[in-house]
RNA sequence: GGUUUGGUAGCUCAACUGGAUAGAGCAACGCCCUUCUAAGGCGUAGGUUCUGGGUUCGAGUCCCAGCCGAAUCACCA
């Protein structure tokens, strides 16, 4: 079904070729929502055509319009404001465009086909060496929402992580582990695993500081300390083993990882995200290795004295960037080149999507060049998702001051939250226990996840943990609430025998908040798709809050069930159904689940 | 210092490619449950969109300069 918009904007075109003998393109008529202080449903800005039609703006728009009144049938009626055309569109195709939708399940998505691109999509990449915090939520939820959202607009997506499972991090709480941890298990001290190993990351911490300080008291300088330090020399003899595969040290690192990855899990699958292939640094770092020395052996890359390896980028008004260590071991670059590698090995790809902050904009910048210069055709369309970052009200979360907010310590919160109001209010009698839990769990998250995606994730954004996440206003409940009065409205419509799947007459009277609610219905699909052309999941969020504060509305001035002209009722209920279903719909691409009471 | 990015109500955020009188929520103060869920609705108050220029029919949005903040420019990841 053809869009309004579009309808119209092809008129324009063709009323400037009749009225004024000139060409415009389609794209150069510019249509938008009229403001609600104006009657009237869809405005097209004359201002542009001025030039063709050689007369004033309020003239241009009178015959314009017209034009249009005659032309399309659907434009029933028009005004004049300045330069502006506002149009009145026929309530017989509003709800043909009601009746349309509610035949349509999948309205507003477009499917997959056979040839449609095939979309990888980078997200999480967690260090293996502590827990999970709100920054990581952040990350987590717009990989996952993003991935929906491109699957929505007709991509194939393959959701990936890259788990930065090696490296002097995790070397340093394996030794803290082994000196300090006395044999202590998840098991043994009932932890979280990925908990556990984060208490050891912050003890090295704290023994190395300790160490330096002695150090410095015996009159060493910061440096010389830090030269001196036993600790983080262990820690890099450590390393080296590894990479020589000792069999010791490979067994702890593989017994310590796993702890790691089974507190992940639960973490992750509370939080509702999933992965559809998971690549571990401690396999890519080699192949990009190999990478960065056949970029040697070709002349993209040069070797200093040292036998550092670097890349020359000043070509591409960038600077030298290291890519090989001087004793061969690999940085941060090598492995983002073999994990790319090993991706559109593994993948057939036409598009690489990261979800990575926008501390890392410089890295990718460079990684794009990096990726082209070693042949890899699809390094310069590579897409940095850059988000900004999460932070407190007195700046940035610090691991090391202990002031980062813990991921399982707030959905804790929330849910419990969800559990206080939801057992005030005291409306889900008759719920077993289980169901009850599950609805504060859908509220809780909902609260947490609707605020972190609710905001642009360019901007950075303001986390207060001593003002908890709201449960009323632009909020996940809020939105969840309206989806299930609308539940609850269709249940009792059901018990009264009403069948809601018949079709609307089309002749019935609309009342003005009536249509604006069916308009906005109409939006949904330009929504998902703008969401998906701009990345950016805020966009949708919006869109469902402005929907259900509508529909809020509708429902306090307006009787559903006890109206008494029958095809007014169904009609109602009809609205409300699609209001439900578009509702669930676009919270589902933010991964928020809608309650059927709450 | 170079590069990138941001500055909108007391607070947290909107404002589609430049469009009409810059909108929501929270917090504050009123009002509305014998009614389909009051986690709701209605109202009041709250703004020199950081500052100063420019571009044009029109600028929160684009350009220039300045002020303030953030990120980055590592043989850290």
């Amino acid at each position: 079904m053809q869009g309004i918009e579009t309808i119209i904007s092809e008129a324009v075109v063709s009323a400037i070729a009749s009225l004024y003998e000139a060409e415009v393109s389609v794209e150069a008529v510019q249509i938008q929502k009229t403001r609600k202080e104006f009657s009237g449903d869809i405005t097209v800005v004359v201002f542009p055509f001025l030039r063709q039609s050689r007369k004033g703006p309020e003239q241009t728009a009178e015959e314009i319009g017209q034009f249009l009144e005659g032309k399309v049938v659907s434009v029933q009626a028009f005004n004049v404001v300045k330069g502006f055309l506002n149009l009145e569109i026929a309530p017989s195709h509003w709800m043909g465009m009601l009746n349309f939708m509610s035949e349509n399940d999948a309205y507003g998505f477009t499917p997959e086909t056979e040839d449609s691109p095939l979309v990888m999509v980078e997200y999480s990449s967690p260090n293996t060496n502590k827990p999970l915090h709100l920054g990581h939520i952040r990350n987590n939820l717009l990989g996952w929402s993003i991935s929906e959202i491109l699957k929505a607009t007709g991509n194939k997506v393959v959701k990936t992580n890259i788990v930065n499972d090696r490296g002097i991090h995790i070397c340093k709480s394996m030794l803290a582990w082994q000196k300090f941890g006395e044999g202590i298990t998840p098991e043994s001290s009932g932890k979280k695993g990925d908990h556990l190993i984060g208490d050891f990351y912050v003890k090295f911490d704290q023994e190395y500081k300790k160490e330096l300080a002695e150090l410095q008291a015996t009159g060493l300088s910061k440096e010389e300390a830090e030269e001196k330090s036993a600790l983080m020399a262990e820690a890099r003899e450590m390393l080296r083993k590894w990479e020589a595969k000792d069999e010791d040290v490979y067994a702890l690192w593989q017994k310590m990882n796993n702890w790691v990855y089974e507190g992940f899990d639960v973490t992750y699958k509370r939080l509702g995200v999933d992965f559809d292939k998971i690549y571990y640094e401690s396999d890519t770092y080699l192949v990009g290795k190999d990478k960065v020395l056949e970029g040697l052996a070709s002349g993209e890359f040069y070797k200093r004295e040292d036998s550092s390896v670097w890349a020359n980028l000043e070509k591409d008004g960038l600077d030298e960037k290291i890519l090989l260590r001087s004793d061969g071991t690999s940085v941060y670059m090598t492995q983002d080149i073999g994990t790319a590698k090993l991706r559109f090995d593994d993948f057939p790809i036409d598009k690489m999507v990261y979800v990575v902050g926008n501390e890392q904009n410089y890295h990718f910048q460079v990684l794009s060049i990096l990726l082209t210069k070693l042949g890899f055709d699809w390094g310069k369309d590579l897409k940095h998702f850059s988000y900004g970052m999460v932070e407190l009200p007195e700046g940035k979360m610090k691991s090391r001051e202990g002031t980062v907010v813990d991921a399982d310590d707030l959905m804790d919160e929330m849910i419990e939250s969800a559990r206080q109001t939801s057992e005030e209010l005291g409306k889900l009698e008759g719920y077993s226990q289980e169901e009850a839990e599950e609805v504060y769990r859908k509220v809780g998250l909902a609260a947490l996840k609707y605020f972190m995606l609710k905001v642009d994730p360019k901007k950075n954004m303001v986390f207060n943990p001593k003002e908890s996440i709201d449960f009323n206003g632009n909020t996940g409940p809020f939105i969840q609430y309206t989806y299930a009065r609308i539940c609850s409205v269709l249940r009792k419509a059901k018990e009264q025998g009403i069948d809601i799947e018949a079709t609307v007459a089309s002749g019935i009277a609309l009342d003005q908040n009536e249509i604006d609610l069916i308009k906005k219905l109409t939006q949904f699909k330009e929504t998902v798709d703008e969401a998906a052309k701009i990345y950016s999941p805020a966009i949708i969020a919006n869109y469902v809050y402005d929907l259900v504060k509508d529909y809020n509305r509708f429902y306090h001035d307006f009787s559903i069930l006890k109206e008494e002209n029958e095809a007014v009722k169904l009609f109602r209920i009809k609205l409300s159904q699609n209001v439900g279903s578009i509702v669930k719909r676009g919270m589902g691409l933010l991964g928020i689940e809608m309650p059927e009471r709450m």
